[in-house]
DNA sequence: GCAAAAGTGTTTGGATTACACCCATGC
DNA sequence: GCATGGGTGTAATCCAAACACTTTTGC
């Protein structure tokens, strides 16, 4: 065991990533950019920066989310820490990652002068990310899954109004296993849906019912402790 | 929007705060060490310490809750960061909690020169701790009630023979609701147990069988993929 | 009419619930 | 004997899986 001083600790920095998790074309995708300085220049990686020195971490995750990619007002929560000394190549940097999940169809991202490109990658089929961004990303996914579950963040990627269908292919593809239609329907009974009049357009065959999240009602139910949702 | 220099923002400190939950009396309880050093002096405290420039954080859990109360070789987890600019009152530190469960009964905890004592407190009861130290435990303590109903951490907490009813106790404790006897036996039907010859002695009721949790054929049964913990 | 997906009903077996009952031990 | 918890059985009910069937649209 050795000893330093007190104020000999005082040179690490600290940094928040942001994974953005969307849904689109029936696959769960994850928001990248590309790097535009060193290190790792030209990699594709998470959006994430360094914290200012009084800065709290939700307010960093998400400043540097709207400096990196426009996004704004997305709500994030905490994900994990990592901190292996040698995980960043200029010095120790310990990085705490946030993540959101967004309706992919409702927002514009756009490139800032640190990011020259960004993309949404299916979670399936990551490219080699900068600095340990895979393994970030994909235990950040786990937790995901975890909360497809047990809490109603499916809602958080769906459009807003959406058909049972394509609510049955979110799941299908997190869990990798095929659902049956009248089964899926039986289970999701119920989950406080309003029933839209609107239908579907222009689609080859019988147009679906889209369907909203009664919020209000869930927050409702939860209070009263009378629904827990599972899946 | 402000711009400093890169290496400006090299001084933040990091700290590893160790949560040990245990098992006793009927009560989940944690593991508190009374401060005898500034600041918060003579508060109780999550044991933590700072981590050193080049030490990995699972590394820095281990050594910190071995100094400051003698524990070794407990497999910890991470929990969760706080990273508020005022939380610590001499600096930017962030903690990165980690957290862990023991069996009280199988273990010796003993207080070092930095902890004067050492207490372990019912996690319904808890003092005022230093620092946000409540917070971190209570929301750890989520955590872990999250992780009773998908996964056999129970059988970390138990001792390593216990009856169904200290096995049952435990789940009336952490979701705060009486469960009935029978139901409760049909539910576990299918996780591995080993049904010891021996019985419980001394008590003034009709003796318990005892029971181990057989993770052999628990770890079996997980990779086989026929059995989903759940409870 | 046909393809394609929307949408619903029925049957079955297994799990969950509530509750009743008997058993072994210390005092 | 009696208090205390250990341990088991039963009937009613609910739920999930498997599967078949009808409906509505575009072409």
């Amino acid at each position: 065991m050795y000893k330093i001083e007190f104020h000999d600790f005082f040179n690490a920095a600290f940094s928040v990533d942001c994974i953005i998790f969307g849904y689109e074309a029936g696959q769960i995708k994850a928001l990248v950019i590309k790097r535009a300085m060193e290190p790792y220049n030209n990699y594709w990686a998470i959006p994430g920066d360094l914290v200012y020195p009084d800065e709290d971490l939700p307010v960093a995750a998400e400043r540097v989310l709207k400096e990196l990619t426009g996004l704004d007002h997305i709500p994030m929560h905490q994900s994990q820490t990592f901190g292996h000394p040698k995980r960043h190549p200029q010095g120790r940097v310990i990085t705490i990652s946030y993540f959101a999940l967004v309706r992919i169809d409702a927002l514009h991202v756009k490139a800032s002068s640190f990011a020259e490109e960004i993309s949404w990658v299916p979670i399936n089929a990551l490219p080699t990310l900068a600095f340990d961004h895979n393994h970030i990303l994909e235990s950040t996914y786990e937790i995901l899954k975890q909360k497809l579950h047990h809490e109603p963040v499916c809602f958080d990627l769906l459009a807003e109004r959406f058909t049972l269908h394509e609510f049955q292919q979110l799941y299908e593809f997190a869990f990798e296993q095929e659902l049956d239609k009248a089964n899926f329907r039986k289970k999701i009974k119920y989950i406080p849906l309003i029933g839209l009049e609107e239908k579907q357009k222009n689609v080859k065959h019988r147009p679906a019912k889209l369907y909203k999240f009664d919020r209000e009602s869930y927050q409702k139910q939860l209070i009263n402790g009378d629904y827990t949702f599972k899946m």
